[in-house]
RNA sequence: GGUCCUAUCGUCUAGUGGUUAGGACGCUGGCCUCUCACGCCGGUAACACGGGUUCGAAUCCCGUUGGGACUACCA
């Protein structure tokens, strides 16, 4: 557990110019695409100025907090790649560091005991509402000097009059008048601290130096502010990214599909199409499109963030994916199609052969799922033929054909693409059939169906054996059929 | 209601006073072709509105309208 022994000795350690960022997310539900997205904003950041980057899980709100929600957390970060260098540290184990620094602001005369009912403070909040004026803390306690008691709650002591202002990397300068603020609590009748004072304790002992944020935090900034400004510390650097909505432009959300990352992983994303796509909500890189993770790192920056919310196109994901799917390193994607073809009930083992099934695929397949679904016929023992791909191309027609290419292909040596092909062009040279007219029966003999990646290729991937088995069992299906 | 943010094709965006307003996804016409894809060539479609500033505004300023966020002893 870091005490606070452990955070002196990390403020010692890094040097000033070291940007360190953070991601604090509460575990009270899935990791969303909007998380995810900050996530990844203060990842790429830290890895491209060689920072480093923290992870913090905010659990204080002990009611909604669960452990399934961090283990879900971490598992979408793992698939994601994004990984941190410090913690993961819970607030729920640094109340003492917390108290410690409540304790400092009464004691500077910076904070003061409240002792308000909330029924006081509903009453209060009404006639405020009622005169249409701002629901604030009239400051009753402010001045009482009053002493800790049972069901007392700390409030911070807000400047009175003046500007707070936010110097934001991405939205510039936003002023806020102190007159909309108020003495906003920091420490609860229970003893706990409220999430102002835990987030800003928190980077401060944590060096956090940047802060990339949601734009929904905004307003808490002030607060913030104020806090920081209460402890004579320096401020961080602020930037706030704007929302991501769903296609009605509303907050994203459970109405627009896949709201958990790990869905994404399930549907058959790739990570880094998946955070390509994510990445480019929001930033931008002049024309570029397609990144690589590496270039992620390599050109990410926060001059180029946007500064209006975005709306979440999955088709353009899906185009991405695919685009990632064709141009990724078929070893790599063995690892990520793994887990779908067993779902399907096929084993493998990696090598030259799967590899073979992905490099006919890769173009042909959106997502991992499909590409699975449609290597499935390299996998099967026995084809099934489609009932229609069976009665147009399994016909006495092709039996000749047939036969003829099994010849050929068992007398040939070496079964390479290039070697398959000239059988083909010699049984055209002999017949005076067009390709397609030969390809069609032998795509039907070797997947059953009349859709699928070119019959050379699969040929030479399936090997000399399999594929001579499956055009005789083609041949002996007509036989059997005419008879 | 109040405070704050925001506004370029349907969507993601480039653009930082002078461009035929560019790219991508989608949709669409064609080419390529052993099927399906990939790829390639083309088309469709945008500066929310109104005032300024300026010789000249998508770009700067002010309103309006639209969208969003926040407004807790949640985070």
């Amino acid at each position: 557990m870091p005490g606070s022994k452990t955070i002196f000795l990390l403020e010692k350690n890094v040097n000033m110019d070291t940007v360190i960022t953070r991601f604090p997310p509460s575990p009270t539900g899935y990791l969303h695409v909007g998380g995810a997205r900050t996530a990844l904003f203060n990842w790429l950041y830290a890895r491209h100025m060689k920072g480093r980057f923290v992870l913090r899980i905010e659990d204080t709100d002990t009611q909604r907090s669960t452990q399934a929600s961090v283990d879900a957390i971490f598992e979408a970060l793992e698939w994601l790649g994004i990984d941190w260098d410090e913690g993961p540290y819970f607030q729920s184990k640094r109340f003492d560091i917390y108290l410690e620094y409540i304790e400092k602001l009464i004691d500077s005369g910076n904070a003061y005991y409240c002792t308000c009912s909330q029924e006081k403070l509903e009453e209060m909040r009404a006639t405020a509402m009622a005169s249409g004026k701002k629901p604030k803390y009239d400051g009753t306690c402010r001045n009482k000097g009053l002493k800790k008691t049972d069901n007392a709650v700390v409030r911070i002591k807000a400047p009175l009059d003046g500007t707070t202002v936010v110097h934001d990397v991405i939205k510039n300068n936003i002023v806020f008048n102190n007159t909309e603020l108020d003495d906003f609590i920091i420490c609860r009748s229970d003893g706990t601290p409220t999430y102002n004072l835990a987030v800003v304790v928190d980077d401060i002992t944590m060096s956090i130096n940047t802060i990339i944020r949601g734009d929904d935090h905004v307003n808490n900034t002030p607060k913030q502010i104020i806090i920081y400004n209460a402890l004579g510390h320096s401020l961080p650097v602020f930037g706030h990214v704007p929302m991501v909505l769903g296609s009605d432009k509303a907050r994203l959300s459970k109405r627009h599909g896949a709201m958990s990352v790990t869905e994404y992983k399930d549907m058959g994303y790739l990570p880094d199409a998946f955070i390509n796509y994510i990445v480019r909500l929001g930033w931008s890189y002049g024309d570029q499109e397609f990144f690589t993770r590496d270039e992620l790192i390599e050109k990410f920056s926060l001059e180029n963030i946007g500064r209006s919310a975005g709306v979440f196109d999955i088709n353009k994901l899906l185009a991405l994916n695919a685009d990632h799917i064709k141009l990724s390193d078929p070893v790599k994607i063995t690892k990520h199609l793994a887990p779908f073809l067993n779902k399907l009930g096929f084993e493998f083992k990696e090598g030259p052969f799967i590899e073979g099934v992905i490099k006919t695929l890769n173009a042909r397949s959106k997502t991992l799922k499909e590409m699975a679904e449609n290597a499935a016929f390299y996998f099967q023992d026995t084809i099934s033929y489609q009932e229609d791909a069976a009665s147009k191309f399994l016909t006495a027609d092709s039996v000749e054909i047939l036969n003829t290419l099994i010849a050929l292909l068992e007398a040939l040596e070496s079964f390479d693409e290039k070697s398959i092909e000239n059988v083909f062009v010699k049984i055209m040279e002999q017949t005076g059939l067009k390709l397609g007219k030969i390809a069609q029966p032998v795509r039907v003999a070797l997947t059953g169906k009349t859709i699928s990646p070119g019959v050379f290729e699969i040929l030479n991937v399936l090997g000399k054996e399999k594929s001579i088995n499956r055009l005789k069992t083609a041949v002996s299906f007509i036989a059997d059929k005419k008879s």
